[in-house]
DNA sequence: CAAATCCCCTGCAGGC
DNA sequence: TGCCTGCAGGGGATTT
């Protein structure tokens, strides 16, 4: 499922197939969930602009187009951002972006409709976009100390929450509270000014650890040229409940906390 | 404002 | 073999 690392890794690699180049032709499917802006508009929007820039704003992309407007993505559960070089459109293919140079197009693809495209006028904004709180590579031990005073709620919700953090999903919350050796379920308001500076270290960590990686291949994720990242590898907890905890040898648990699995070992986290 | 719940969607694993 | 159920989860909307 992509997370930041994820969706840094698809806009480092997607942004050299947009940026400069004319869009010519905007195919879609049929209107659905995934699209914010109507499928007509969309490709009536999108036709003729050329992409000036990619930026990446906690999981969200936003492409700046040379009329002012811009283009907001968001890659949900499942949706892949693929080269053309990479497969062919088929039935889970929403988006198709061709150009005019001829070279490879821009696929979207997304399983279960959970991602999301909407275009944006100049100078408009999207709600989705101004409620983010501070990107996660950003984070510091003030950060996480000042928002986690009124949190009742586990560390683990305070983490998930875009509005604090922007980037953050459940594996890189699961390894960020294993590296910092927190429990997950440990009240917010609870957290001491050196556990959030450990905590904030760590979420750093594993989140340029995991771009480093190419993102975490589970579920759907692939890279734009359709190879695979490898962060799934370095996993110490995710997924990982009932086996042996990598750093004490017993055994990794498996809770839910706010409708999301959660993994984390019992003896390290505290 | 915080927190809990439901819902969108599809593929897959597990049970019988 | 095949059907049915439950589960995965980002995040918006709604309710408490």
């Amino acid at each position: 499922m992509p997370e930041l690392p994820e969706v840094e890794v698809t806009r480092r690699a997607i942004a050299p197939l947009l940026i400069g180049r004319k869009l010519e032709k905007v195919t879609t499917a049929s209107a659905s969930y995934f699209f914010l802006t109507p499928p007509a508009t969309l490709r009536r929007r999108l036709e003729g602009r050329t992409v000036e820039r990619l930026e990446r704003h906690g999981k969200y992309l936003l492409a700046s187009l040379d009329d002012g407007s811009r283009l907001l993505l968001h890659l949900g559960m499942t949706g892949q951002l693929l080269s053309s070089t990479a497969g062919r459109p088929d039935a889970h293919t929403h988006l198709v972006i061709s150009f005019a140079d001829r070279g490879p197009s821009l696929l979207f693809r997304d399983v279960r409709k959970f991602g999301k495209v909407r275009w944006l006028p100049p100078g408009k904004s999207d709600p989705r976009l101004d409620k983010l709180g501070l990107d996660a590579l950003a984070v510091t031990a003030e950060h996480l100390f000042d928002a986690s005073r009124r949190r009742r709620a586990a560390v683990k919700t305070l983490l998930l929450d875009q509005k604090v953090l922007a980037g953050v999903g459940n594996i890189y919350a699961d390894e960020a509270l294993f590296l910092a050796a927190l429990k997950p379920t440990r009240r917010a308001r609870t957290l001491t000014r050196a556990e959030c500076a450990r905590l904030a270290a760590a979420i750093v960590s594993v989140l340029e650890a995991g771009i480093i990686a190419g993102g975490s291949s589970i579920d759907d994720f692939v890279r734009p040229d359709g190879s695979d990242g490898g962060y799934q590898e370095q996993h110490q907890v995710y997924g990982r409940g009932g086996e042996p905890c990598p750093r004490c040898g017993g055994t990794i648990r498996r809770v839910v906390i706010g409708q999301r699995s959660s993994a984390y070992c019992p003896a390290c986290q505290r």
